[in-house]
RNA sequence: GUGGGUAUAGCUCAGUUGGUUAGAGCACCAGGUUGUGGCCCUGGGUGUCGUGGGUUCAAAUCCCACUACUCACCCCA
């Protein structure tokens, strides 16, 4: 039997529609706050994903979808969102049209990681890129459009952690002085933070190994290393969250694991999901335009891993998807009418109403069970007598009480069952 | 990439110290008097016991390998 790849999976109707229900939200609180849809490709050309995430994080040197096309091009799957979109913003030079662009994306993701619970190789973020302005209102929008979603969803169990990591310039000392200081204690710390020590200091920071923290119980303090305008916007983010009622944490560990966050970076955890507890990420990054090619240009978003957000849902029991019902199944009497009801069938789904009939040739008896199977409102019989008088019976069945109508009283029919 | 756990019907699972033809509930199909559902009753098993080896008179059951799934590390949404 062939199957799914490892990693993947399918998403069968009774669920699709609690990714309808999702997707319909996100589209309409992005509408709200001005957001437009971009969509990109899925695939990119490799150079794009290692220039923007940096070449030495785990995303890029170890979990990307990477393949040589038949024309002898890398291409990527796409492992996040904001390097296509910032590739599209400078191609098209978006800039140039509007001084601020505030785009936003629902979209598959490609990471070949092992997969886990709410960890898979192909899943969806949904997000939002606004490229064009230094404002902090928008580093705290960004925090109150994910965190809506996920309160209308009825999320309750959520903690959103913010922190700064300060200028591209701060950041550097910052990470020379933690340099210093983790420098004669190195073999105190776990395998892998001696490894990040070379590739991603930063990291070290939000380690969950109990022996890194305890190294780190004196380590210096990012925040003390913000120059005066970090610092300035940091308070506005975090006043403008209270202004909101939106509670949130100052993490100080918090870093992020993509190389292009400057200043405000943030994180939305739900405690019912397991050990993949961030359901959103994000941050500012004022650099990245600049460095894949364009002019300088400051940006700030954020991704939402939509399986997680699913997931925690689940957990919380938040989401309740009503049962899905049909208008009318036509039950046909005689085998041989099949012709009739399909006519018919056909009449009534141009009027708008959902209507379904047998394709097996079962009996009516069979067609009745499969009529309440399908949770349908009415039934209509056609044949017998009452066709050879051009009738139906309309049979309502939640009462079980039926009448006789005219087969082209399509209008009495219709304002029966509407 | 590293660890732990699991694998029997479409689903959830039982299957004793190895012993006839591998089971239950749900789901599914048919029927319960001409053409009427839900509830109920009757009948129907729909299976490569994950795969491949090994031990044995005999393996779903014991051993080995592999694969898949799963949880955690890691990583990140």
């Amino acid at each position: 039997m062939i199957k799914a790849i490892t990693g993947t999976k399918d998403i069968f109707p009774p669920d699709v529609s609690k990714w309808h229900h999702l997707e319909n939200l996100v589209r309409d609180i992005f509408n709200r706050f001005n957001y437009l849809e971009i969509r990109t490709p899925v695939f990119e050309n490799t150079s794009l994903f290692a220039r923007g995430i940096g070449e030495e994080t785990d995303i890029v040197s170890k979990e990307m979808y990477t393949m040589i096309d038949r024309g002898g091009t890398s291409i990527t799957l796409k492992p996040e969102m904001t390097a296509g979109v910032v590739r599209a913003f400078i191609e098209h030079s978006l800039g140039e049209k509007n001084s601020l662009n505030k785009l936003y994306y629902i979209s598959p993701m490609f990471r070949q990681e092992r997969p886990q619970a709410g960890r898979l190789r192909q899943f969806h973020q949904f997000g939002a890129e606004a490229l064009g302005s230094i404002s902090p209102f928008l580093d705290a929008e960004m925090i109150e459009i994910a965190y809506s979603i996920l309160k209308l969803l009825g999320l309750k169990d959520l903690t959103v952690k913010i922190n700064s990591l300060g200028s591209q310039q701060s950041k550097e000392i910052y990470k020379n002085e933690l340099r210093k200081f983790l420098a004669d204690k190195k073999d105190k710390l776990s395998e892998e933070s001696k490894n990040r020590f070379e590739k991603n200091i930063l990291r070290i920071l939000d380690s969950k190994a109990e022996q890194d923290q305890q190294v780190l119980l004196n380590a210096p303090n990012l925040l003390d290393f913000l120059d005066e305008s970090s610092l300035k916007d940091f308070e506005i983010v975090k006043n403008y969250l209270t202004s909101l009622n939106i509670p949130y944490e100052i993490e100080l560990k918090l870093v992020r694991g993509l190389n292009y966050y400057t200043n405000t970076i943030f994180e939305i955890i739900s405690n019912k999901v397991g050990s993949q507890s961030s359901l959103c990420g994000g941050g500012r990054y004022d650099l990245l335009v600049e460095e894949l090619g364009g002019k300088p240009t400051p940006g700030v978003g954020f991704a939402a891993g939509m399986e997680r957000i699913l997931l925690a849902c689940e957990n919380e029991n938040s989401l309740s998807v009503p049962q899905r019902q049909i208008d009318i199944y036509i039950v046909r009497l005689e085998k041989e009418l099949t012709f009739k009801v399909a006519g018919f069938a056909s009449a009534l789904r141009y009027n708008n109403l959902t209507v379904d009939y047998d394709y097996l040739e079962r009996s009516v008896k069979a067609q009745m069970r499969e009529a309440n199977r399908l949770n349908s409102r009415f039934v209509i019989f056609v044949g017998g007598e009452e066709l050879n008088r051009n009738e139906i019976i309309l049979k309502n069945l939640s009462d079980g009480s039926q009448i006789n109508l005219k087969i082209d009283d399509l209008s009495g029919i219709i304002s029966r069952v509407k």
